[in-house]
RNA sequence: CAACAUGUAGCUCAACGGUAGAGCAUCUGAGUUAGGAUCAGACUGUCGCGGGUUCAAAUCCCGCCAUGUGGACCA
């Protein structure tokens, strides 16, 4: 295992700089990020050799806005380390960047500043390329692409043709969301409380015919598979959990007995807790259930009733908070178990069409919902649950419905039965009992995940590649016609779609007959393009979406980095396309993310004038004395309001631009700051201080450094060498197990302690020059992957002729973890009186003598034996009196 | 409303059964024309509260309180 590159340099590395003087973040960063482009060192070899093992390390790509933020800064520089470390320890390393650059901004942009969304996306992509450089990240840069790309989408219109051949996309009539500011399709997963996840406008229902893909077949296996991920954090296991919602039950038949107003001669509701049909009071229909609406046709006041319903319906706030309201139809079902027994049907505004049947028995006693709506209504509340204690005893229910364990009672056949016992037993004997010679009932599993809605009216995204043919219907167009590109030549003069009115785009020869027939002007969601991204950075330039014997190699991905908000959306998405890629042949795996890590935000406090408006950090000064924090403006010197620590934002400007921090501290110092001061999961908080402090510590560093490399030979003490040593390859062997696990925090602190001995010691002189440079090298080795600059410097420094960035990680001695002598505290009844000192492997009855031979023990004692005494070896000594 | 996470120094966080520590801030001193940088040093803790287990609890268990997050008519 040697260096990856030639390590030839244009510089002197033996100059050693006036300690006075300070470092030069700037320049160096500058010198070395030109030095590692032109020795190629970050570029991922296609053929490494075969006995060194893969590391793929991704972050979610960005979306081309046009300015890097910090939440960024955090990310890139949270995989950059965990890439430069695995570098380090031998692995080949895939780290690529990429551009997310298909989506509604560029088209908003182009509508408002008259640009077009290609230009655009494209000087964002430039500009923001510029910055990350800046970042000096150990990114592949061949390997970027944006998936606006025509040579990536191109791809992504092959892999849709084999979906449909496949039978995984397909078109249908659907009621949709309709953005009606963005005027376009949503996902529901895009609706957030009934608003578009952009546009944050009212999401209108339609009826369209558009494109899907079938996550739903998947959805079992989307959710088991969930159990194998053990390197994802398990909030987002739940959130998936929670999104694909899983319910076992069964679908019941209802015979109807008064029937009036409808053609229906029975009602079929879902439940998953058929144990409770005793306890069944009433049955409940969604107003746009087709029996409602049947009777809606002869009764007005139905009629009227539903149109209510639908009012509230339209937002899942209104919904929340909206009461529970029934009609009662004057319907009746026969109670399956009971003979005789009669439910009274009502039309209730909390009962959704979408989900099961759109009809429900209700069982006040054991959910809530019911509950409240039996109270209002007087319906009946039984209780058909028992403590097995007393299981006469139905539970009581008051104005809470029971939800808890329990066995039946009251419940015929089911009496004593436990839940899952009784859901049983309820399902099979409906399902032996006979309704218009079928069964009553089936078991049944429902979800909550639908299939993904992909069609978008927009013109920046990927073309959907068919064609409408009036003679041959939907047409998927030829491989050979492809890309269908998209033109270039577009207005954004009116809303809604601009590949619709184009004049000639349209119009193509039916792939089929060969007639005169239309494109398909629907483009793709975005998110199909962000589904498959990581699967292309193995070959980039493959001539088909995916090579295969790259992707084998690389994928899965060992570790992705990003934002929580994407726990459900995109990371659900890109589970089901290497699934849905899988079976097309184009890779054979089938998750594609082992690793998940979600990076907490960077959040920074707000400031706010005495007139309401928002400052940014960079308009005032803050000061911090003996009077607490105190903020005031720059301009007028005018005291402003220190507020809440908030996600650095546009609207409450307390953000903090990335460049400004590259230019006064450099890049390493920006890295350093955000990864030292919290726990990469939790929100980190900017603070101007802590970056000073992070840039003191770049500066403190350099001039320890300084000072080593420049001092001559010292004969230390032997006992000092030793602790030096051993300090050393401690810090060493803890760091080395917590980068795997992105404890980037804790192995900061780590370094810190080592940084401060070697300081100290340095000053003492009592430690020999060979073990301080032994001891300041690893730790530059340890700070090179979260502040590659200033390690690269100082490696120099220190005479290395290699780069740091192209070092082996430095070896652990184990020996010097474990100590000859060990000093261990003494405990006198669990409180820590005093401290022995004993070779490591004395006996326990030999470190109990030297404790009892102590005087401070004697003097606890005063004269008494001790009740017990209690060895640890190695660890402490409790002496019991 | 149930779930999960988090409560340790003024602030941000370590330690995860066995000696409570770092950085920042604050204070004192050195130095400097001054400020900054630097150096030397100092202060700060019922480890959220209450109980339990243990020789020993910040750490494990139970209950409560507070904060945060994302869910919530999914039958």
């Amino acid at each position: 295992m040697g260096s990856l590159a030639p390590a030839r340099f244009l510089f002197s590395t033996k100059k050693t700089p006036m300690a006075s003087e300070r470092y030069n973040a700037k320049a160096n960063e500058e010198k070395w990020q030109r030095i590692w482009d032109d020795a190629k060192l970050f570029e991922t070899r296609t053929n490494p050799e075969v006995d060194r093992e893969t590391y793929y390390v991704l972050e979610m790509f960005p979306y081309p806005s046009g300015r890097v933020h910090m939440g960024h800064v955090r990310n890139y520089a949270m995989g950059d380390v965990i890439a430069r470390y695995k570098r380090a320890k031998g692995f080949e390393v895939l780290h690529p960047m990429g551009w997310d650059a298909f989506g509604m901004p560029a088209e908003n942009a182009a509508m408002k500043n008259k640009t077009h969304p290609k230009g655009w996306t494209y000087d964002n992509i430039a500009a923001m390329r510029t910055q990350l450089k800046s970042m000096g990240l150990s990114i592949d840069w061949t390997r970027e692409f944006a998936t606006c790309d025509v040579d990536y989408y191109a791809q992504q219109q092959k892999l849709f043709l084999d979906f449909l051949e496949a039978g995984l996309a397909y078109r249908k009539n659907a009621k949709v969301n309709w953005d009606p500011v963005d005027m376009t399709v949503l996902a529901n997963e895009q609706v957030i409380d009934g608003r578009g996840w952009r546009s944050d406008a009212l999401v209108e229902q339609r009826e369209l015919t558009q494109w899907f893909f079938k996550i739903s077949d998947y959805s079992d296996e989307l959710l088991e598979s969930l159990e194998n991920l053990d390197q994802w954090p398990a909030k987002v296991k739940t959130m998936q959990a929670n999104w694909i919602g899983r319910s076992r039950g069964a679908r019941i038949r209802f015979p109807l007995v008064k029937s009036a107003g409808t053609t229906a001669t029975e009602i079929e509701a879902f439940s998953t807790r058929p144990d409770t049909l005793y306890g069944a009071g009433f049955m409940g229909l969604a107003a746009e259930h087709p029996v409602s609406l049947e009777l809606a046709r002869t009764n007005p006041d139905i009629q009227a009733f539903i149109e209510d319903c639908q009012k509230i319906g339209t937002s899942v706030a209104a919904i929340e908070t909206a009461e529970k309201k029934g009609f009662d139809t004057g319907l009746t079902v026969a109670h399956p178990f009971i003979e005789g027994k009669e439910l009274p049907v009502y039309i209730a505004n909390f009962i959704l069409m979408g989900y099961g049947t759109g009809a429900i028995f209700g069982c006040a006693a054991h959910d809530q919902r019911d509950l409240e709506f039996a109270r209002k209504y007087g319906l009946e509340v039984t209780s058909v649950l028992a403590d097995p204690g007393s299981p006469d005893q139905p539970f009581p229910v008051q104005n809470e419905a029971y939800l808890g364990e329990g066995v039946m009672v009251g419940s015929g056949f089911m009496n004593g039965m436990a839940k899952e016992e009784a859901i049983e037993a309820a399902i099979a004997k409906l399902a032996d009992a006979r309704l218009g010679g079928s069964p009553m009932a089936v078991a049944e599993t429902n979800y909550k995940l639908r299939d993904w809605g992909v069609s978008r009216q927009r013109y920046w995204g990927c073309p959907i590649p068919v064609v409408h043919c009036s003679a041959c219907g939907v047409v998927p167009e030829k491989q050979e016609n492809l890309p269908v590109v998209l033109p270039d030549d577009i207005t954004f003069d009116k809303p809604g779609n601009p590949l619709d009115r184009h004049p000639t785009w349209r119009s193509v020869p039916c792939p089929s007959c060969g007639k005169a027939a239309s494109r398909e002007t629907d483009t793709m969601d975005t998110f199909v393009d962000s589904s498959w991204y990581f699967a292309r950075f193995a070959d980039p330039t493959a001539a088909t979406p995916t090579n295969p014997k790259a992707t084998n190699r690389w994928l899965p991905v060992d570790q992705y980095i990003g934002g929580i908000e994407h726990a459900i959306l995109h990371l659900l998405y890109s589970r089901f396309f290497a699934r849905a890629m899988s079976i097309t042949g184009h890779m054979d795996v089938q998750e594609p993310f082992k690793g998940l890590f979600t990076q907490g935000m960077v959040v920074h406090e707000t400031y706010r004038a005495a007139d309401g408006s928002w400052l940014q950090p960079a308009e005032l000064r803050v000061e911090d004395g003996q009077n607490g924090r105190r903020a005031f403006r720059l301009d007028s010197d005018e005291e402003v309001e220190i507020g809440g620590i908030e996600k650095m934002s546009k609207s409450k400007r307390n953000t903090v631009d990335p460049d400004d921090i590259i230019e006064t501290y450099g890049a390493d110092t920006a890295r350093w700051f955000v990864l030292s001061d919290s726990p990469p999961d939790r929100d980190v908080i900017w603070t101007e201080a802590g970056v000073e402090g992070a840039h003191r510590f770049v500066q403190r560093l350099w001039r320890l450094v300084n000072n080593i490399a420049g001092s001559g030979e010292v004969v230390g003490a032997p006992d000092s060498d030793l602790a030096l040593r051993r300090l050393t390859h401690r810090t060493l062997a803890n760091v080395d197990g917590m980068i795997p696990g992105l404890r980037y925090n804790s192995a900061v602190a780590q370094i810190y302690t080592l940084v401060n001995a070697i300081d100290q010691a340095a000053k003492k002189g009592d430690v020999s020059h060979a073990v301080l440079i032994e001891a300041i090298s690893i730790c530059i080795q340890m700070v090179a992957p979260m502040m590659p600059h200033l390690a690269e410097e100082c490696w120099a420094m220190l005479g290395n002729d290699s780069m740091v960035s192209a070092s082996p990680w430095p070896r652990i001695q184990t020996d010097l973890l474990v100590d000859l002598e060990i000093t261990m505290p003494v405990q006198i009844n669990g409180k820590k009186k005093g401290e022995i000192t004993l070779a490591k492997d004395s006996s326990k009855e030999a470190a109990e003598a030297a404790v009892l031979a102590e005087a401070f023990v004697q003097a606890a004692l005063s004269g008494k034996e001790p009740k017990k005494v209690i060895v640890v070896p190695g660890r402490i000594i409790n002496v019991v009196i």
